[in-house]
DNA sequence: TATGAATGAGTCTTCATTCAT
DNA sequence: AATGAATGAAGACTCATTCAT
């Protein structure tokens, strides 16, 4: 399962064998211009990005971008399948179920807040998207084919939880996992402004280690008995 | 701060369309241009935004928008400016001071709630801010002469509260004003594509009154003693 | 009236008053840009036509024939316009109604003729349009609004010389204008084939005098009772 | 007129779509390209003709148009020269030297007009070959080859309808030609323009029947003596 | 105070074509 | 005989901005 906000599990392709590695390469000239762009996207934004900035970047010509995905936007699409998909390459790795209610929130969470925190190029796409209303990430079957496990994972806990009788009765797997979801992207997607205004450095180690104990205890206490 | 109170001061007008700035009247042209301008760059972004589109939605030529503003940039500060100013100025409102410290968090929060999700503009202009690494915030003098009077109120609440003995000592505002933001942000700001990826209608009114009782319960258990 | 084959009588706009002659003459300008991409589009085609190209030709930058006409193609269609609308220029001055109805003729198709021969232009505008199905003028409101009363002076003629028992009777306006201007169009739309094919020089004068004499004995002929 | 034998000798597939080239057959392969081009060109022009999309109508890739044509350009006079050849190869068959002039001249009229009525392609090309100004038929040495027999067949015709004084002397034959050609060319070249601007579907059935009856008669009392 | 006209510098995209096997 | 990969050059078009009154 991914600890994602938005996304979820989805086995992992078996490695495709990698490529002869001659002049003509077309798989590792995609990936380099695919990795330039996410670069370029996520700092710029889609209006922002420029494509002769991604070329500048990158050996082969614009002309590259084009011929291998068509149009700015499509590249966009695929930046944007590509960072949601990369989140999924850490998952199952949690054993929750395996844990006790309390012991597996606590993961959960931990493992969400590491994991925006290390991935600010995911939540910078993901602000992006919003901005454009989602527009492409609604057109993406990709991502719609990721499914998100992270629902049955956390709502397996919480029925667990009722039943040992350490949580409370009736609560919603989403509404929670909006919760988490929330203070764990906000704390990234936002610093920016909320450092500023606030005169605080969110990233910061210490403070950072405060607000990720902070959010596990919110959400262990709402949950609660 | 003068920023604020110079735009609070213009009364809001009630469902009348903006009208077309008309001869002789610079400071309605001004505030015409600026209205504008906000329904542009919060629906586009900084980049995605359009002197031109801005533009044609006036009845004044584009020249004039370079005559009042001197550049998109400057526009878009100002739009920033106004969208902060709005919002903070009705921070003051909520006499905190005079309510039982449980009650007042209630209140506090709520009021957060609301305003995230009346003010999607503010929300997305916030987003956009970010997106830019907080580059204009940071310049604004207005913004920085805000004064964040929302930190004193919940911390004289807190204090309160420690001392009656309802909530823990040692908490920190600012800290707990993450907590409380991030989710009233969070559910603005994302509600495209969590909307999409959990098929989830985030603005329902039902759907809202539930997170925002949420909210409130999860602060105040966090609070707590 | 007009002796185009296609196109007729809509009464000349009177003179608008010659614009200031400053450096920001903008109809002069428009004028300007309107003339070479004439030569352009008649010389290269639609595809073949080249923005740069008319660009390099006017003194204004290339930006000012998409600030003048928005696009590539609306710029072909004030090209289409325009040398569909020059024609009606030379109009009424025919007088057939005064003639006898063979002289009518006689002077009708001599005009239509010469016509042809010195609008080479049109000729090519119109070969060009066929290419492209006719897709602009379909779409042209201000070609369409061009009445034609070509059809409605032979028509006359066609009468009046039934009447007087030197033309036959049942023949069709429309029928009779499609014979005369496809020998006149043809032999200056296919000059370059035709001439190279068959070896011979259509625009040389003597050449030219004498097939202007054959279409007229030709059409007589055909009339005649 | 090596071409046109060589073409002629592909039977024309009836209904059947052009197959797709195979493996191993480059005639085929060629054929097909060439088909396509032939498509391509005649709806397009030349200048907006696309390599990419004649390429996309085959099954082998764009690569081979350049294996075997070399060039856009060669590629299109390659199709100059089929359609050239495809109407010059069905000219021989009309016998006219058997019939006695009025019928022999009626019998190539109706043929020169159902033959342009027949072949748009060719008369498309031809168009667009005026609107390069016959650069590239001057340029082929295969349709220089295709010798005209036309007129040799005409001038006997009109020689011997002088003969037998049913028409006039002196008429030369490159000029009946030209009076028919036109017509039977125009008529087809012309018809989206002349169509819309005159309101008449000249395709139309009853009215091509009334229109080739009436250039039949137009070129006969022409030539009567 | 106000504005119509003009524009240099990009910006995405497409074109016919060649490289290298 | 065949072809997947690559591309320089140009294509149409747009952008925020300034000129000149």
């Amino acid at each position: 399962m991914t600890m994602t906000s938005e996304l979820s599990a989805a086995p992992v392709l078996p490695a495709v064998e990698p490529r002869k590695s001659r002049k003509n390469n077309p798989e590792k000239t995609r990936e380099n211009i695919l990795q330039e762009a996410i670069v370029e996207f996520v700092q710029q934004g889609l209006s922002g990005a420029r494509v002769d900035a991604i070329a500048e970047r990158i050996h082969t010509s614009k002309r590259m971008i084009y011929y291998y995905f068509g149009s700015k936007e499509q590249l966009y699409v695929e930046v944007l399948e590509k960072l949601y998909g990369d989140i999924r390459s850490t998952e199952n790795r949690l054993h929750l179920a395996e844990l006790p209610p309390v012991e597996a929130i606590r993961r959960l969470v931990e493992f969400t807040f590491d994991h925006h925190d290390r991935n600010v190029d995911f939540v910078r796409i993901v602000s992006i998207e919003n901005i454009h209303n989602a527009e492409y990430v609604k057109r993406s079957d990709a991502i719609k084919a990721m499914n998100n496990t992270i629902l049955d994972s956390l709502g397996e806990i919480l029925r667990r939880g009722a039943e040992e009788g350490v949580f409370r009765a009736g609560l919603d797997a989403l509404d929670v996992h909006l919760l988490i979801s929330s203070f764990c992207f906000y704390r990234v997607s936002n610093r920016h402004t909320f450092g500023e205004i606030f005169q605080i450095d969110l990233p910061d180690e210490s403070i950072k280690q405060r607000h990720r104990e902070m959010i596990c205890e919110s959400v262990l206490r709402y949950l609660q008995a």
